[in-house]
DNA sequence: CGACAGTAACTGTTTTGTCAACTACTGAAT
DNA sequence: ATTCAGTAGTTGACAAAACAGTTACTGTCG
C-alpha cells in the first residue's frame, strides 16, 4: 500500500482496525506487565526487567552475551543496560567478562546464583502468566497472537 | 529459541503456547513502541506518552477528563499522571480546570495548541503504525489480536 | 604505515516515573 | 451533626532510564 493511500484512509475501517489492534496490544501489554511485575516483586523480590535479562542470558550460547546483543533483545538503551548490569553484577547474578576477540567488548555472563534465581522464579512466573494473561485466551487466541507477533518480529530490516 | 523447550517438561502444551504467546506480545510491543516513539520524537519532537494522553483528551466529551479517568485509560499511575500533566500544562497543551461537582476533582482539558499538535502529528503517526505494525498483519490477524487483547482488558477485577 | 571514521561500552547529568505520605473533600452510618 | 472510612489529587524523596559526551579500541582506505 502506498503511503498517500494510508493517510487518505484515515476514515476507512481497515486502517482504524489496525490502530485499534495496536491500541489493544499497547494496553494489554501495560496491564499484564504491571501485574506480572507486582507478583514477581512480591514473591521473589526480583524486578521483571532483571528476570528478563537473566533468562535471556541463561538461554544464550555459553550463557553469556555481548552488551549490544543484549541491547537488541531487550527494552533498554545501551547506557541503561550498563546501569542494570551494574546492579545485576552487584547482586551477584551476572559477571562481566572481557572479550578476547574485541578488546572493547564485554560479555555479560550469568552466574550460578543467577541461574538458581531464575529456576526459583520460573514456576511462579508461569502461574502469574496464566493468571494475568493465559486464562483469558483459548488455544486459537494464543495461536493467532503468536503468529501475528511473529510476523512483526521476523522482519530484521529495522 | 522457544521457551516451550525450557519449560516443556513441567507443563502442558496449552500452557507453553500461552507463554510463547505472551513472549510474542512482549517482544512485539517493545519493538513497535521503540520504533513509533523514535519516529514521533524525530518528526514532531513529541513523546509518545504525551501524544497518547492528548489524543484521548481530544476524543473525550467536552475534550476533557478527570485525572482518574485518564489514569484508567493510560499507562501511568496517578502520581505519574500528575507529573506528566504538569509538563503538558507547562508546554501549553492542556489546562487544569476545577471540577464543579466535586471540589477535590480536577479536569484535564486539551487546549487549542494541544489539538493543533495532535492534528499535526496524527497523519504521520498513522504512517508509522502501518510501517512498524500494520503492514505485517492482514485483516484477520488484526481482528484476532483485538479480540484477544479485549478479553484481557475487559476484566476489571484487578 | 598513519589517519580516521565507526563501534563498544561507560559516565555525568537530567528527565521521568514511582512509592509513600499528605491535604482536601465526599458520602454514608451512627 | 458528627464521625470516619473512602476517594481525588498532589508532593517529597527516591530510583530508574534516557541523552549526550567520553574513552578505548577496530578496521579500512589512501
Amino acid at each position: 500500500m502506498q503511503l498517500s493511500a494510508i493517510v487518505g484512509a484515515m476514515t476507512e475501517t481497515v486502517e482504524t482496525d489496525m490502530v485499534d489492534a495496536w491500541r489493544g496490544l499497547l494496553f494489554a501489554h501495560a496491564k499484564v506487565v504491571r501485574a506480572l511485575e507486582a507478583d514477581m516483586l512480591e514473591e521473589h523480590d526480583l524486578p521483571i526487567t532483571w528476570f528478563d535479562l537473566l533468562s535471556r542470558l541463561k538461554q544464550a550460547p555459553d550463557q553469556r552475551l555481548r552488551m549490544h546483543q543484549l541491547e537488541e533483545a531487550s527494552v533498554f538503551t545501551r547506557s541503561g543496560l550498563t546501569r542494570v548490569s551494574d546492579r545485576l553484577e552487584e547482586a551477584g547474578f551476572v559477571r562481566r567478562e572481557q572479550s578476547a576477540e574485541d578488546r572493547r567488548g564485554v560479555y555479560l555472563a550469568i552466574t550460578q546464583a543467577g541461574i538458581d534465581k531464575i529456576d526459583e522464579v520460573w514456576p511462579d512466573h508461569l502461574v502469574s502468566i496464566h493468571k494475568h494473561f493465559g486464562q483469558y485466551l483459548d488455544r486459537r487466541d494464543a495461536e493467532s497472537l503468536q503468529t501475528a507477533t511473529e510476523k512483526i518480529l521476523d522482519d530484521d530490516s529495522r
